[in-house]
DNA sequence: AACTATACAGACCCATCCGTCTATTTCAAG
DNA sequence: CTTGAAATAGACGGATGGGTCTGTATAGTT
């Protein structure tokens, strides 16, 4: 057996919860397109919301991962860097699996503020801010933190309404809003 | 009979949604708490979707009246207008019946991009938009179309954190971030 | 008073949901 | 070969979903 069956239970749950929202796919299906057994499932997980739980998990790992690696890869200063994360998020907004964030969409559809699934969405958004700023630090920003989240909320502004508002382009518009900040960089 | 029962379901169903989410919703809650008998919905809308479109657009009509009428009532200057937002955004995230920008929210339960709930919800997002343009345009912003969508984003990527990241300082934050663009207006 | 439109309560239908149970099969380790 | 854990297919239960149907009651109009 290549893969674990808790690893395809895992990875179909995800691609599945991606695309289509949370409450709209039944575990049938996933079982079914993950070609195991229901009770399998039920042999790994308490219920379907651990299966969520795992889902996300995976998700916040594969996407910051590659979301870092292709900021990297792009540009090798930290200040190019920072202007990368919206070449990146242009890229994911106009791919063909594009269905905004999945942690958001989670935060949408679990209303129960004190879910674990929200308490992982928060860590998710957490981790990312994180990232942000630690390329500011890198940069040399005068107020690494206060830039971190300019930019933070610039992205996430372009996730939302790419998404709600159906515009491929947001991570444009926000790059040219970023760009007023980041001249602000000490050059290089 | 005070509200028509159509008004009735339209203001219960919206309240629901706004709080609860669409699908975790059903009809039976929505006639229960409406006060009204079930065939009394189905004889005012086809489906439940319809019913779903008469609540946001309902929503979009009181959500777009009372902000902007906030906003104005703060504060009489254009440019003091664009950082009254950030004020009424913070009133909004912390009050009792924050859950997010229920558009958003419908974005995220509707997946299917072609849904009119979703061209519902890019429509709101639009007028926002443009109502953020006219205050900047009134300001006298040397662009006012890059100065509304930087403030937009801002503004939506506020939302956006306040639910996910459970931060209700998210307009604050987003109120020190536009700060560094509307220091760059013309002074009154 | 007669008529008409609206609203009523609630049973009902069919589908889907999550989760459990059973009985069988696979398969690797001792 | 034997044993035992893990996986299988699929029926099943109880709940809930959206939507329909029926027969009755209300209320306003002519």
């Amino acid at each position: 057996m290549r893969a674990s069956k808790r690893e395809q239970l895992v990875d179909t749950a995800m691609r599945l919860f991606c695309r289509d929202g949370f409450q709209s796919v039944g575990i049938d299906r996933i079982v079914a397109e993950a070609g195991v057994a229901k009770m399998t499932l039920y042999n790994h997980f308490k219920s379907k919301d651990e299966l969520v739980l795992a889902a996300l998990r995976r998700r916040d790992e594969l996407f910051r991962n590659s979301f870092s690696r292709q900021v990297e890869a792009a540009v090798d200063t930290p200040a190019g860097r920072l202007a990368a994360l919206f070449d990146v998020l242009h890229a994911w907004i106009n791919s063909d699996d594009f269905n905004g964030c999945v942690f958001c969409n989670a935060a949408a559809e679990y209303r129960d503020a004190s879910s674990p699934i929200r308490a992982l969405a928060a860590e998710h958004k957490r981790l990312m801010l994180a990232y942000i700023r630690s390329l500011a630090e890198q940069a040399g920003a005068e107020h690494p933190e206060g830039l971190a989240e300019h930019l933070n909320l610039l992205l996430e502004g372009a996730i939302s309404q790419a998404l709600t508002a159906s515009d491929l382009d947001a991570a444009k518009t926000a790059a040219r809003a970023a760009r007023v900040v980041l001249d602000t960089l000490p050059k290089q």
